[in-house]
DNA sequence: AATGAATGAGAATTCATTCAT
DNA sequence: AATGAATGAATTCTCATTCAT
């Protein structure tokens, strides 16, 4: 036996795509991006058939990448998490610390609005241990942008991070479901920010 | 030949009702609010099957009142607004009108996450005709205690009753998805509240 | 509510069709004997689907009436293991207590080839609870056939029930699956029943 | 062009190895054991993958050695065949006349209990042509067997082939499917044996 | 020759909806 | 009006087989 010759992927970030060929991660890349949109458009619920068509692929390329449709919602969970991670920790980095936060939420409200992401789906209810960690990460870089706020005094001292996420969920959920238009998410938004300086 | 007996088609507030028999009126009652408990514990997508045991009824009677599951649904959410309504009528003629808004919103938001009801598709999106006109009318409530806590001072004059109304969606989806548990919702709605005085 | 009006059926030897309306108690009967051929020529992995188009129903009847598909080879061996233990009774009341063990088993053996039903799963080997009863039910059938042919000495002394059930089987899948026609199925038991006779 | 290097087609017996490499050769021998393996385990429904898996192997790999799964179980026959002609022959050629038949019977359905091999599959019923020859082989073998044992006076003069083939295989069936244990196994022999006797 | 990703037909199961009783 | 059995399209998932690398 010769063995598999894994074409030594050098440093890959996605844990999930290393060790796989380049066209097999091409197609796990385009699978993601199809279930992101059908998700969000449809919920859930979408058939995992729409996702594979959209991706232009076969059902069974679908399913041979993600063993069940929850490993498929999961794993967009996790790309959408550490994603906005990475928003965090640019923000954290090179942003005015205060209004970096302000600036994330908007943003990111902004995002689900325009790309129907699923983030709705993005909370600890439900979420199955491949993601929590995910969602740990996000946690801490909400907790740093708040505190940088905090110390800037742009943002009230007594404000807690599970309160931030909360807010930034729940407008997320409305920006998508009940379909803000621009000037409504800004307005709306305003008010949250207002409530979140200090008095 | 005796043919039914309409009960006179007096002036009933329930209009889907109107000239049912009595038991046939029970029954319609049984199935929303078995309807109720189950879409809000399994979601949309529970099985009208499930409503039907729930309800102790079977399945072609649910489906003889509301002939397609849109229609339950449709049915439910008209009730919820409804009751909402009503809500707001109470608080508007005997409140405070300082504090009436406040406990609406809170209440409403308490009631989302307990009952885990489905007011998050009670939005404009993707509601259909016959959902409209209830939504109008909730719209109109908020427009009056919102108007009301302004003039007592309770509420800055900048802000608008859809702001009021997609803070109020956001949070009931935030509370309802993300499972917020009730201090998380006390702290959270404590933050818009904050946004939404006068500075 | 009126409640559900089961058409009260008498006696009904068959449990399971108890309380169900005669159109449905017809089906599942139908249902039954077509699973019946259908996994004895294919074999168990045969389609269910295949199964409803040779009962002439949708599959949804099928799985209305058997759950899951092991649900349905559950019912037809409980089905045949029943009859078997009719036709036992039958033979242990009226027949000659010294052939009416070979009688059974020729006869068994016989319908096996003939009917190429699915005998042999019929074993206690991955049997479910349901139908173990049944299996046991055989057994004891079997057992008194033995104790009376060994009384009548046309058994030997020493042989014991698990051993002619096991001969049974054997019989029954080698008719089965090795195609014996008549005349070896003849030869093939008499030395068997042979080797069960009193040296 | 160097081209493939068939190991000259010297006095193989093997037919289907003939001319392959040495380590397409080895890969084989690897996938025929592994499916013996998985086959009995898991029955013929089992994947094919899961073979490949088992033996190392690329699943590409093994629909090269076997372009169909029906290919594969049938080289698996054959080979099995094979071996029971190797007993088969080495009994005959150095066993005690009288009690090698029974040797080899015992031998064969307790291998089959233990290796839950596919031998249920080894009848004329269903067999491929590539098959039938090894068949007949077996057939021979048994034949010879049986004669010896008459002229030793082990077994009764009026026992054909056909019918210790029917019995051969009828227990195999039964101690694979119906799971006997090793103590049900020999007595349940120890019957068909003196069944097989003189009177 | 070997690899393993992609394919797509097929299988089990669910469920909204219809209709005979 | 109510019942609940039947329907069949849709969905999730499997697996034999093909083919580009």
């Amino acid at each position: 036996m010769t063995g598999p010759k894994p074409p030594e992927g050098g440093a890959n970030p996605q844990g999930a795509t290393r060790g796989l060929r380049a066209d097999a991660r091409r197609n796990r890349a385009r699978i993601l991006a199809a279930a992101e949109e059908v998700f969000a458009e449809k919920g859930p619920s979408a058939s995992t058939e729409e996702v594979a068509a959209r991706a232009g692929l076969a059902i069974g390329t679908v399913f041979k990448h993600f063993p069940t449709k929850q490993d498929l919602l999961g794993a967009i969970m996790k790309d959408l998490l550490a994603r906005l991670s990475e928003e965090v920790d640019a923000l954290a980095s090179d942003g005015d610390p205060a209004t970096a936060l302000f600036t994330f939420v908007s943003q990111t409200v902004e995002q689900a609005a325009r790309k129907k992401t699923v983030i709705g789906l993005l909370t600890e209810s439900g979420v199955d241990v491949r993601v929590a960690d995910a969602v740990r990460l996000l946690h801490e870089g909400i907790e740093g942008l708040l505190s940088r706020a905090q110390q800037a005094g742009a943002v009230r001292g007594d404000a807690r991070p599970d309160e931030v996420l909360a807010l930034l969920t729940a407008a997320c959920q409305g920006a998508l479901h009940a379909g803000w238009d621009p000037d409504l998410q800004h307005r709306t938004l305003a008010i949250v920010f207002d409530g979140l300086r200090p008095r």
